[in-house]
DNA sequence: GTGACCATGTGAAATGGTTCACAAGAAGTA
DNA sequence: TACTTCTTGTGAACCATTTCACATGGTCAC
């Protein structure tokens, strides 16, 4: 077995692949079921057995020779491991578009991401109310973030200043960035980014047709 | 050199790479750049020089040995690998939050990905305009999808009947989906089908974050 | 034209990820 | 208790992707 904490590096398939057994262990939940094995598992998302039991592996054994996963208990499991099992304190800069459909976004708290400050530089949307949240002057990002222990930030900004932001929010003590503007930032080594590039997907549709390339299992 | 039509699997990562390649040509074709080495555009994208080359390598030979990529040769070059080098219809399903956001996003039209047609089963927004667009009872759907040739659909709808409208818009001819709905969706084979799953992200976030996982270059 | 330099394109090697195959453990049955 | 059945957990084998390393071919200065 291996130790929950062996410093081991886990690839990023096997991270994303845990978020969609989250998902459908939640699904489960819902539908009752007490215990799935990993063959459930692999057919609704289109995997093997072998790669579900492989992918736990690396954190634990979780399961019960000849009967499978008990559902509550590795739900609760892949919550620690992915660090979800907690509540995260979430600032969102940029209310235009994509920023404001991010705020009502259920999935998002559901899963403990709480957004609790909104940011923009536009005058008329300062001020202005978003589910609950008052959008606050950009200028105030370092103190808000500051007081709120903000460590987690999602940036739907424009392009054209989505750098300067990066740094403002890194000085600020941020050390997770969701950046949506397209563009490659920089970031200290300290600091974990991840880009969500939702022309990306489109275009792999496109490759794919254009190219009669064989219908896959999505990300 | 390997012929352009080769029918040799290409890896996902491949065409996701050839993505932030197209989006970095176009921006060093806005800072006047003639040429770039392999170099100069793994550097961009932190990956190396090998990668780049080697992913390129698939399609053809792009390059002039001792000078580099000529930058409008090569951002055409991959366009038409991605077939975005058209215009492609697009229906975008749900014009809840994500949805009217998507309406908006400026990176899907700038690759020729042309929304124009919306589609709901919300009488308060069937009729209503969205950046011209009319928004239409989703009971037209197979009507107006085969109408207007569309094949491609950005579907923003609830969990809870994104499979039904799946198997409507398959019926009506359509072969490429762009999920935002959390939930696995079944398809035909000729159906490409990707997943877009914001959460995933910041789950990944997460993830590092409390393992203390080395930051890495994001997707 | 010649020489120095540079960067591509690509087999081969190395690395990393997935699948196989099976020993071993647990549950249920008689 | 003994037997059957089921499914995990995991080394080993396999396959895919990335990196290395270098021959090749082109540019540029003089």
């Amino acid at each position: 077995m291996a130790s929950p904490l062996a410093r081991k590096r886990i690839s990023e398939s096997t991270i994303h692949r845990l978020s969609l057994y989250y998902r459908t262990l939640s699904l489960l939940e819902k539908e009752n079921y007490e215990t799935v094995s990993s063959k459930e598992l692999a057919k609704r998302e289109k995997l093997t057995p072998a790669q579900v039991r492989k992918d736990l592996s690396f954190f634990g054994s979780f399961g019960t020779r000849g009967l499978g996963y008990n559902v509550n208990e590795l739900k609760s499991k892949i919550e620690s491991i992915l660090g979800i099992n907690r509540d995260w304190k979430v600032a969102l800069i940029g209310v235009g578009n994509i920023g404001s459909a991010l705020v009502s976004y259920k999935e998002f708290a559901k899963q403990g991401f709480h957004i609790i400050k909104l940011f923009d530089n536009d005058q008329r949307k300062i001020g202005s109310n978003h589910k609950g949240i008052i959008v606050s002057d950009i200028k105030n990002l370092d103190s808000e973030i500051k007081e709120a222990g903000i460590t987690m930030v999602i940036l739907a900004v424009p392009a054209t200043v989505a750098q300067y932001i990066v740094d403002d929010v890194v000085k600020a003590g941020v050390t997770a960035i969701l950046n949506f503007a397209p563009i490659n930032l920089r970031v200290p080594p300290t600091v974990h980014l991840r880009n969500e590039n939702m022309s990306m997907e489109l275009e792999y549709l496109s490759f794919a047709m254009v190219n009669n390339h064989a219908p896959k299992k999505s990300k």
